[in-house]
DNA sequence: TATTGTTATACTCTATAACTATA
DNA sequence: TATAGTTATAGAGTATAACAATA
């Protein structure tokens, strides 16, 4: 190789060193979650619901009472959501009548978020078909090993947020 | 139980029957991808890039050319868009000088698509920073843990991309 | 007649900032 | 002063259908 050698070398060369488009994680974790939804999405099509809310309903419907209430903050947190876009699910789901909101007594500011009878409705009325899509997945990839893959998927969840945590601190730290 | 028991206890008990929303594989990709995703949304914001126009960057950029030319619906499904968002893409990084696009010679309708010098650069001088968080990620999580879970969720995707593939020949087979 | 790709349309979510009410 | 939550605003993607050009 010589000087006379184009300036696009280097662009090539580098972009080659990247990792393969495909072995990345962002875009693995990306198809899979694409594959995995393509099950449910003509279900919650069929209910009027978008995946958002869907989210919403059944992190609602399966919330352990014994861990405490849901306030708005908490729930943007369980169902990735940003609060302006949760908030404005909320709304929607509070005008079809399936939400309740009770503002927390000890603090004005929160509300605690639970399903209306109508909600607790909604979700058993879809949780049976859902339940029976889980069960393809489960029967084409294995129980066992879905498990596992679930488990893993969370303690990557728990070990990268670790990391963020600790960059908000050093933020903070600033003070 | 008796007949008095109220419509709601039945939609109480099916919404508790389903499996915790936090076990559910379509909530653990999406914690995962979002817990991922805040190593590089920094990055990309820097560069005025949205997540999906630098999916297909670094789909094009990375892309084997052994593997034959890339045209528009073949790029949709590498990066997980749908044709009529990633017209758009398309249109937005055309406009930026990023992309190339020259017609399919022995197909009229197919364009070929490649990035062009400056999205070639573009790619390589972000390549860098992006190897670098990624290596964080990988430092945290364990190199081989990682290349584990990848290899797994690639199997996932392929195992349930079947069934859809059996789902669609059915529908074709009715013609 | 089917396919590739774009355009049209309506809706939803994302993202950031500003704001209100409460603590 | 800080926090919880909503509202404002701009922008982008999603999803379906309809369309033009080509095969």
């Amino acid at each position: 190789m010589t000087s006379a050698a184009p300036d696009t070398s280097t662009a090539v060369t580098a972009a080659a060193a990247m990792r393969p488009f495909s072995r990345s994680l962002p875009m693995s974790l990306l198809s899979a979650r694409e594959t995995s939804m393509r099950f449910f999405r003509p279900l919650l099509a069929e209910h009027e619901l978008t995946e958002q809310q869907w989210r919403v309903l059944r992190a609602l419907g399966t919330h352990d009472a014994d861990a405490g209430p849901v306030d708005a903050s908490r729930l943007a947190e369980m169902t990735c959501l940003l609060p302006p876009s949760l908030s404005r699910i909320l709304e929607n789901l509070d005008k079809r009548g399936l939400l309740t909101r009770t503002i927390d007594p000890t603090d004005q500011r929160r509300s605690h978020l639970t399903l209306s009878e109508k909600g607790q409705a909604k979700v058993a009325e879809i949780a049976p078909e859902s339940e029976r899509r889980y069960a393809q997945i489960e029967a084409s990839f294995g129980v066992q090993r879905l498990a596992e893959l679930l488990a893993e998927l969370d303690a990557l969840t728990i070990a990268l947020d670790a990391h963020h945590v600790d960059a908000e601190e050093a933020v903070h730290g600033d003070d």
